[in-house]
DNA sequence: CAGGGGCATTGATCCAGATCAAGGCAGCGC
DNA sequence: GCGCTGCCTTGATCTGGATCAATGCCCCTG
């Protein structure tokens, strides 16, 4: 996909209507695409913030946290617009799980007021609220559930993405290793590699190699994915 | 403090400068005082997002997971814009600490577009970036630090925000109990106790009853937070 | 198709923090 | 002042998940 090919679908799934040519093209002169190879970080300047449109494929936004592991903030899929900030007290990265086609965005470019740029001032908004509450989920889930909890949890959201455009069956070819699960949710490579095993012996996933995986039964997962320790 | 009071108090530590004055007074007639008791909650309409402007006092916004325990997502104190987001997969509650004022406004007051209030807009943005960046750091906590670093993170996050305003030689008073800061942290109060003790007892801070804490080695805190068991 | 590297699974052990269980201490009403 | 109620602290034990340690299984490359 170049340039124009994912500006313009840039355009069609995000942008609100009716914004003046003027703005658009404004836009589209900050607006930088990107290619990323699986594994790939995307470079940025450290000191501003970013969205993120992702034109296709699948990454990953993380913080380092120390040189031994990094806190996986996000995955995002085809569609999703994501936003980076710029370095505070923790540097994030954005990196590539599959080859990605990437439509990058200086926030303050959306930012820059101006009478006829509400609409863009709306969008920044509202992907920014997008983003906060996907991140207090992930501080839910992260403070309160058990090893077990957590793992559903993901496949359920994963499922809830990436269920739809799955080949044949409901099998979803998971972009992401049993490292980066265990990163995202604050656990270990063993014991998200445990619980996948555990979901499979009560029969409510299937796997196949590293990364075929198939919801068997979702209500069963997402009660898995609810209750707490000692819940009622 | 009455409405008027508060509205100003709002205007000049929060408001644009430069905001028609028609523009102002809508958001005025939009916007609502509401006072707290200590342990009071805020009674919002739980299908609509919301900003509250902390004109005195403290309080947390907590999500209620369970009967048996809420995840507090973040605490807020005298001049903070708090966000409290509308029900999604979970409710939100913002409860006072102390005895508190606050200003109520719907989050839609500010996101309706129009020439006018792109300062509004910006401001919504703005908020809400912070609201996010605080949240990306709570994941990080919870999803990879030990007790004694969640605990030493919490006590330099607050001295950070309550230190200067302090009476007298750096004590601080502390508006929430260990229960809730281990709600906040993902531990049991049992365990926030005994890292409070063994911070004492390290000679990093001071503490006096249930609610007095001085901290003595910055620094030191600082250092207790940062590091990860294995880092280098 | 053989060899090898890297990720995933599985098992054994360990340990940080949860849970269970007493006290201790501030603040309050009587 | 006395007792009561609700936190807070401290101690003892238990356990879920981390850590350590082998294999096992894709998949790639030659």
């Amino acid at each position: 996909m170049n340039f124009p090919d994912l500006f313009d679908a840039f355009d069609a799934a995000v942008l609100p209507p009716g914004l003046p040519d003027a703005v658009i093209l404004r836009l589209r002169h900050d607006t930088v695409a990107r290619e990323l190879a699986a594994g790939e970080q995307l470079d940025l300047d450290p000191a501003r913030a970013y969205f993120a449109f992702l034109g296709a494929g699948a990454c990953k936004l993380a913080a380092f946290v120390s040189s031994a592991r990094e806190q996986i903030v996000s995955f995002h899929f085809t569609g999703d617009v994501v936003h980076v900030p710029a370095q505070g007290r923790y540097g994030f990265t954005l990196t590539a799980l599959t080859d990605a086609q990437l439509l990058v965005i200086p926030a303050e470019s959306l930012n820059r007021s101006g009478p006829d740029s509400c609409g863009m001032l709306r969008l920044a908004s509202r992907e920014t609220e997008n983003a906060l509450a996907r991140s207090r989920e992930t501080s839910i889930i992260l403070g309160r559930r058990s090893a077990q909890e957590r793992v559903a949890s993901f496949i359920v959201a994963i499922c809830d993405r990436l269920g739809t455009d799955s080949q044949g069956e409901g099998w979803i070819d998971l972009p992401m290793s049993r490292g980066e699960i265990a990163d995202s949710l604050g656990l270990t490579i063993e014991t998200v590699s445990r619980q996948f095993s555990e979901l499979r012996d009560l029969g409510l996933i299937e796997t196949e190699g590293r990364s075929a995986l198939r919801v068997i039964d979702l209500p069963g997962l997402s009660r898995c994915a609810g209750q707490l320790p000692v819940a009622a």
